[in-house]
This record gives C-alpha cells, sequence and structure tokens, in this order.
DNA sequence: GATGAATGAGCATTCATTCAT
DNA sequence: CATGAATGAATGCTCATTCAT
C-alpha cells in the first residue's frame, strides 16, 4: 500500500520532463501524465507552473547545498577549501547528474517565474556560508581580494561548464586526470 | 529608396525578439511584426523558426569570431595570447552586449533545433583556429598538455560566465579591475 | 434542459461538415462552429482530426450494420439472403441518405487517419457475421466458392455504385424497378 | 538536349503527387518541387490548381479510353462484348495501375473544380460509345432492358471495386481466377 | 483532496495565388 | 516563357488555467 503522496509524485514528474524539455518547453500536461495524476489534482498541488517550477527547484537546491558546506569550514585552509569545494561539486555532479542539470536548466527560469524572493531566499541560504568563509579567508590573507560574485566566476564556472558538458552525453572517465586540473586552476586563480 | 532586404530586416527583428523572450518563448509572430513582413514572406525566406535561429546564430557568431582571432597569432606569445584572447573577449561583450547575450541563448538552444550541421560548421570555423594556436604553443611547451575542451572551459568560462551576469543588469563599470583578475585567472590556468 | 452532451453534439456536427467537404477539406474549426462548442472542449474530446473521423465512421457503422444483419440468417435460402441484402441496404440509404453518403466518404479516408485497427474492428463487426453466413452457405453447396472479398465485390459494389449517384443527385423514384435489376443481378452474379 | 517541355513535366509531377495525395491534400508545391519547375512557371501553365487536375484527369483518360473500345463493335456478340468490356478493363488497370488509381482519385475530385463542362465532354465521348453499343444490343434482345447509369453499375462497378482493392496492395496473381467471376457475374447481371 | 470537462488565446506552419522583373 | 519574392487567410493543434461536482 503505502501510497506516494500526490505533491512528490508530481515534484518527480516534474523532474524528469522539465528536464528534458526545459521550463518553457515543457507542458502542465506533460507533466501531469508523467505523475499519473487528474488536471484538477494538479493544479490543487500548484496553482501555477511557475509554482511548480520553483517548488522543484528549492527542492532540488536543498540537497546539493548539504554537499557543498561539508567542504569548508574555519580550520580547513584556503588552498584545502577551495580545492574541496571544487571536489565536492564534481562529486556531486557525477553522483547526481540528472539533479545537476536540472539545477542548472532551472537556475536560468528565474527570470521567467516572477517569483524572485522565494528562489533568492534559496540561493542566499546556500551561498551565504561560502561568501562568509571567503570573507574571512580573504581578510587573512590567503586569498586575494576579489568581488564575491567574481570569485565565484572564477572557482566555479570551469567545473560547471566542464560537467554541463558530460552531463550531456556522459563521459565519466574523463573525470579523476581533469578533475586535478579544475582543482589547480580554481586555487591558482583566486590565491593571493 | 535603398530599401533594405526582407531577410536582413527579418534576421535584424529575430535578433531583438529571440534576446528579449528566448527561442522558445519567442514566436515567429513577434517576428513578423517586428520586422514588419507578411507571414508569407518570413516563411519564404525561413522556412522554420529553427531555421531561422540557426541562421541568426551564424549571422551573430561570425562577427564575434573575427574579433576574437585578432589576439592570436604565431608570434604571439602564449601569455600574450591567453590574456588578449580574454581581453577581446570582454571588449567585444561590452560593445556588443546584445549580440553576446543573444549568442549565448542561442548557444543553448542547438539543442532543440536539431540541425547541428549548420552549427557545427560555424562553430568550428570560430574556434577551429584557437584550437590550432594552442596545439602549437603546447608543444612548444608553453601551455599545460590538456584536453581542447577542457582548455576552453578554463580559460573562457569564467569570463563568459561574470559577462553573462553584467549582461543581465549592465554594469560596465566594474571592468578595469575585474579585466585583470580574469586575464590573469585565465592564465595561470593553462600555464605550463 | 437535458443538454445533449458535447461529444454527441460534435459527432452530429462532424457528419455534417464531413459530408459537406470531405476528411481533407473540412476543418476543426467548422465543426467546432457547428457544434457551437469551444476548440478546447472539442480537442478535449477527440484529440485529432483523424480521431473525430474515426469515431463518426464507427458512430455512423454501427447504424448501418443493425440493418443489414437483420436479412440474413441460417434459416434464410441463398437466394433470399442475397436479394435482403440487396433490399436492406438499399432501403437503409433511402431512409439515411445523408448518414449513407457519410459512410462512403469516411471510408475512403481511412487512409489518411491511420488508425487502421479502430477502423478494421468496426468493419470486422459488421462484416464478419455475413462472411460466416456466406461460408456456411458456400459449403451448403447454394453459392459459389469465391474469396470473401470478391463476393462483396460482386454483391455490393453494383448497388453502391448507384446509391452514391443518387445521393448526389436525389432521385428516390427509381428505386423500384432497379431494386429488382440490383437483386437480380446480384443473385446471379454468386449462385452456384 | 531535347529537354522535356514544362507543361509535360509539370503533368507527370502532378500524376505522381495527386495520386500519392488526391487532390485536396495535394499541393501546388509538392507538385512544383516533384517537376523542379519555379512557381511562375508552374502558374503560368497552369493557372489554377482545378485546371491542373481537369488538364490532368482528361490526359489520363484519353489512354484508358482507346483500350476500352477495342472490345466492342457491331459485330461482336452481346456476351462477347461484356465479357470483352471486362477484360479490357482488368487489363489496363492491371498494366497502369497507377493511371488507374489515379483516374479515381481524380474522378471523385470533379465536384470541386467547377469545371465540369470539360470533364463532361471526356466523360461522354468515352462512354457514349458503349452506350451506343448496349442500346443496339437491348433493342436486338441480348440484353435486357435497364436504364444506362444501372447498366454500368451492374456490369463495372465489380470489376472496379477490388481494381481498386489491388491497387492498394497489389496482388496481381489473383487476376487469372478472379477474373473468370466478374466476366461471368457481368454477363449474368445484364443479360435479357 | 480529487476528477475531468470547459475555455479561448496562441502557435508554427501551409497554401493557392499574385506580381514585378 | 521563366523566376522567385510577396501575400494573408487558414489550419490542426497546444496550453495554462478555471470550475462545477
Amino acid at each position: 500500500m503505502e501510497a506516494i503522496p500526490t505533491r512528490e509524485r508530481v515534484l518527480e514528474a516534474a523532474a524528469k520532463v522539465f528536464l528534458e524539455h526545459g521550463f518553457t518547453a515543457a507542458s502542465m500536461d506533460q507533466v501531469r501524465q508523467e505523475a499519473g495524476v487528474s488536471n484538477g489534482s494538479l493544479y490543487h498541488h500548484f496553482p501555477t507552473k511557475a509554482r511548480l517550477a520553483d517548488a522543484l527547484y528549492a527542492y532540488t537546491l536543498r540537497d546539493f547545498h548539504a554537499s557543498l558546506l561539508a567542504a569548508i569550514g574555519p580550520r580547513v585552509s584556503a588552498e584545502a577549501g577551495v580545492k574541496g569545494l571544487i571536489r565536492a561539486y564534481l562529486q556531486w555532479v557525477l553522483q547526481h547528474p540528472d539533479r545537476a542539470r536540472l539545477l542548472h536548466k532551472l537556475r536560468r527560469t528565474g527570470d521567467l517565474t516572477d517569483t524572485a524572493s522565494e528562489r533568492n531566499q534559496a540561493n542566499e541560504a546556500a551561498f551565504g556560508t561560502v561568501g562568509e568563509w571567503v570573507r574571512q579567508k580573504t581578510e587573512a590573507g590567503e586569498l586575494r581580494a576579489l568581488p564575491f560574485p567574481v570569485w565565484l566566476a572564477l572557482v566555479f564556472s570551469p567545473a560547471l561548464s566542464l560537467t554541463q558538458q558530460w552531463v550531456r552525453k556522459p563521459e565519466p572517465s574523463v573525470a579523476p586526470k581533469v578533475r586535478a586540473a579544475l582543482e589547480h586552476a580554481a586555487w591558482m586563480s583566486v590565491a593571493a
């Protein structure tokens, strides 16, 4: 018995459909069919396509967070922390390639949903901690002084860019060698 | 008189509309109205929305391409070349912010158009020369040995990621200081 | 009150429109207007033009079917049966000339709908019984041994061809005399 | 060299396209492409889709005629004539299956073209001779007295119906045995 | 909470035809 | 005779959303 609650069934279905088609191209009806739920029921739980996407975004982001934060802490050296972030990021992406892609797709969609508040709240919760850590290490003279958005771009975007490519045509064997290059580049890019 | 040819009017209109709404959300009718062209005429020149997007992509990429290539050459040192690529890239983006955003939007759209050939052709024309230059510098021992896709990600993606953010809420004043950081990071990431 | 259900209203409207213009030339919008139904509602009940045509075909065929079967039975002699089939056929056509024309139009349309299964099911339901009756009478030596499709063509097509002509420019007065000729020909064509 | 004249190229192309899709569903553009002709040129030769279909109908019918008429004559007995007509008909259909199908498709289309005159002219030329022959044989007491349209339906429609079926999924091996049945039925149907 | 009928605006695309060169 | 750009009405179908039960 133990029926899976409708709300969850819809979220899982939405994950699949939004991932495959993207927010705009995906239709509520595709989600409905995938979830095996009635139209009325779907709209009962998520009154809008945008709200569904937001809920799904938060749902996915929460999981990603935890993985990242484990890599940094006050006791971790700047170099170890930066490289740890990259390693943690890569690990999560390789373990949850679909979730990773989805997160990316939904991220860009933010503009369309007009529900920025919920999004930003989730994002800040996620990267606020990282920002704080960076500030401390910068004051301690271990990191170059950089605006935080620039810092994020320098450290994460190469890994992000590459993993997005992997994720389209999975090529997990490349990981070990490339990981070193990515960690190295991340650290060299922001070392004081 | 000197009437602007229809085809061009449509491409310019498409640039505007696709930029504002993205490929999927933009409608052919919006393009049609913006171009001030009849429906039949629009479809006479571009038989498909996807084909229009492809044509627009190639059209925009060609312009970008020329700017990049000026930065590299056999006589340029690896460091100067890498930094020059970043500088040229940033300059082009700041000068043509709309084109830059458009290029980005259309890039992601490639999956939806199913006309990979035309796309790849344009891409290779653009990045083939860079790839060749990298190969030579690598053999000369000036650059780390890296797969080309990884090389591209390490060098370009931070700049790419940042400019994407600027371009949404224009903030062109940040450039000078940040540029140095980006050039530095790019070079450190791939220096032998 | 006693509102006529939407589905039925659409079928009746489709009968009228398809009859007047034929499947290809008729438009869903014509059907929609004739039925006084919203577009969404129309497509809610019939997700495709082809499916609408199929449903209409089955709907019409069912009625026709019943009329035919009354003419044959194990106790009926071959001659009486064959002639009875013709008589029943003519009677139905004269009583429901529009339905008859419609059935004809839709029949030819089968190729375009790609939903052969539903069609064949309806057809077999209708003609399977006749086929069985023919087989028995043939074994009993009352009918010539002929492949069933050939049998059908010999017996029915003259009546079919003529009624199609009547139905275009109604000329119901011809019936009595001609009917005898048709019954005679049908029987002579397949008598053992 | 010996270039095939445009007009003919268009007719051949139209034969192919109309046969495959039917008059309504076929588009002038399909014909244009198949013929490898420019749009302007196509409309120069045939100012209307309907006129193109008419021309094609006449073009095809002319050929069919000649074959039929060879079967009858004053010296031919009624039975030999009737059976000969069926034989000639079958032969032509089997030899030119595509033309036969086309003739059928176009025939039904007459309603849509609003150019009945040209059509009727062609038809009467074709069947007028047969009608005359039937009249003589009837007066001579060899054939039952029947209205001519009824006579045509009785004699030809079974063959017509069957050949239409063959022509969809060619099954030419059935011919010899079935031909006898068809000739027999035709003769029995109208013999005095 | 759930169901499915209803809504109507919107969309990409097709088509027969016209016209200037 | 030929070319191809231009036209605009139509078409089948999708979609997010609402609502009565």
